[in-house]
DNA sequence: GTGAAAGCGCTAACAC
DNA sequence: GTGTTAGCGCTTTCAC
């Protein structure tokens, strides 16, 4: 406190100085290789002690090509960030693989386009070994930077256009169907879907399993796409469908958050759950025992998704031979009482 | 260990040479100083673009002594970090703050012992040039060593462990007093509290408001404590309480999630809210409004929180002569119609 | 086993 | 205005 700069860290040539043997010593037992006398060890070993010793990650970064650290966009609006408990799930996951790896995950935001800017050059600063991306769009210009600069990646859901790069992703298509289908085998006829996100390849690939499970009998016009997968959006969804088909006896909601906004307003509307009109969603969030009755949806692995895409892009960091390809982890449907 | 031959990064080394300048030229222009012809500004430009030219800022890091990044510490438990719409918001105003002033954020969790070790030292490593602190507990390892190796900081909440350290908080204390001031007005007179998180200063000082609120009524049977801020304790401790008094009338929940829990649990003991029991909570989080009937709450504003703190490091890092002291925030009351 | 020396890619003094 | 020269703190041959 007396001096008003911030004291000088203490860096390997003090320790050495202080131990009484080389700079070289001294990185050697850092980084753990033979040949260090047990005399000189316990030497240094006190001297680190004595004056405060932290290696300075920067430099050892410089000189190692490498930092042992990997970051994770998250690259979500605003409103989905705060509410989707899936993402909170990935990033445990995929911190924990990390971890026990002895890697620092770095969580980076993607929020606005000055975000995106500095992120390119973040990335490929020599400060970040390989990245892991949660949520891409197609187009995306984070995707198109980390293909650009050939950094080790791996995407967590499998937008188009990220060539062969890993991911690891759920089968939104074939889980949709099976919920699909099984709503439909409670003798609904006229089933609708609340839509979102068709920009991204998770909402385009649950609405291609509803129409899949639909076959013949689909009809677009029971199908109102929304932006987000967002409470808010399925009210406005729900109010849409209800609108159009007054009769409609079932839907699927693309994510739980959707689906209990839609039975806000199915209910609103005098509408019994699942009595009149049942109702089934994605994800088995939090939300999903929140709603009256307990909503029946698919379940998403989260955890497991970050895992995954964390042991991806370790594999390319530590040198795999080939880019990794994809993994398609698998979603079972837990049934409740909405449908 | 073999890594990839990932073909080597131009540096300002090939841009020199491409432009036919020297090193020194290329680095004024880099780091937007004068002196610099407008001849060799073209020249240097288009070399850049030519070679691919991307600044290491490792090697930037290490001889500035800042790496223009901040880290963002989460240390909660687990599902915490899941459910809480607080945190995600919290991140998302800080990352505004810190990407307008050009600094990346990184967010860290710290969800395991090793995290914890390994968090201290990525710190001190020179790559990051000062932290945000979300929800520190007192005698907190991260707290220790973030004090201990002198690295610019600010909490976002004031564990009473961190001496002089710069903090922005809401004053838990007074919010639960006047919430609980405004559900005994209602005419309760049996109210009881959920009290989360005892351990933390925000849980701690929720109880302490609630207790000033009811002054000389106070019964501390009617108090019951749980570990989280969650749904699940929401529900345990309704069970609790109602178990010893049938008769409650009203009650404090620590959260939004801890209210809800206990908005499910009376509704199916058979209570009328808010004519039976009148049910408050606190943060104003996506939880509320999903209530039914939507609950009676205390605005958090999570938002300024991370921008304040944001600018709370920014002002040490950017040499602040004193570290900074404590922000309080201003916590409305939103009176819904669960009380 | 250990020390000396050569950089990693960049910026900052100081000449010119 | 621009080139040259030192390092920043660390790891890593390569002699000894």
């Amino acid at each position: 406190m007396e001096h008003p700069q911030r004291r000088r860290r203490a860096t390997v040539h003090d320790v050495a100085v202080e131990a009484g043997v080389s700079r070289g010593t001294v990185s050697r037992l850092l980084n753990g290789q033979r040949y260090v006398s047990d005399e000189a060890r316990q030497a240094i070993e006190a001297a680190i002690v004595k004056v405060g010793f932290v290696p300075n990650r920067a430099a050892r970064s410089l000189v190692m090509r490498r930092s042992q650290a990997i970051g994770l966009i998250v690259h979500e609006p605003h409103s989905l960030f705060v509410e989707d408990p899936n993402i909170g799930s990935i990033l445990l996951g995929a911190n924990e693989t990390l971890s026990e790896a002895d890697y620092q995950m770095a969580t980076l935001i993607a929020d606005s386009a000055r975000d995106i800017a500095r992120l390119g050059n973040y990335l490929s600063g020599g400060l970040i070994d390989g990245v892991i991306i949660v949520s891409a769009r197609e187009g995306d210009a984070i995707t198109r930077a980390v293909t650009r600069l050939d950094i080790p990646a791996a995407y967590v859901g499998h937008p188009r256009d990220i060539g062969d790069a890993a991911y690891v992703a759920i089968d939104n298509r074939s889980a949709a169907a099976a919920i699909t289908t099984r709503l439909r085998e409670t003798g609904r006829s006229r089933i609708g879907m609340i839509a979102a996100a068709l920009d991204r390849d998770s909402g385009a690939d649950r609405l291609a399993g509803f129409t899949d499970a639909l076959g013949e009998t689909f009809d677009p016009s029971l199908v109102e796409s929304v932006p987000l997968y967002s409470y808010g959006d399925g009210q406005a969804g729900m109010r849409a469908l209800l609108a159009r088909h007054p009769d409609i006896d079932g839907v699927f909601a693309s994510s739980d958050a959707v689906a209990a906004g839609a039975m806000d307003i199915l209910q609103a509307a005098g509408r019994r759950i699942p009595a009149d009109v049942g109702v089934v969603g994605f994800d088995d969030s939090s939300w999903a025992m929140r709603c009256d009755p307990p909503l029946s949806t698919v379940r998403q692995p989260a955890g497991d998704l970050g895992r995954a895409a964390a042991a991806a892009v370790l594999r390319q960091v530590e040198g795999a031979p080939a880019p990794g390809g994809g993994t398609v982890l698998d979603c079972p449907v837990v049934w409740r009482s909405s449908a």
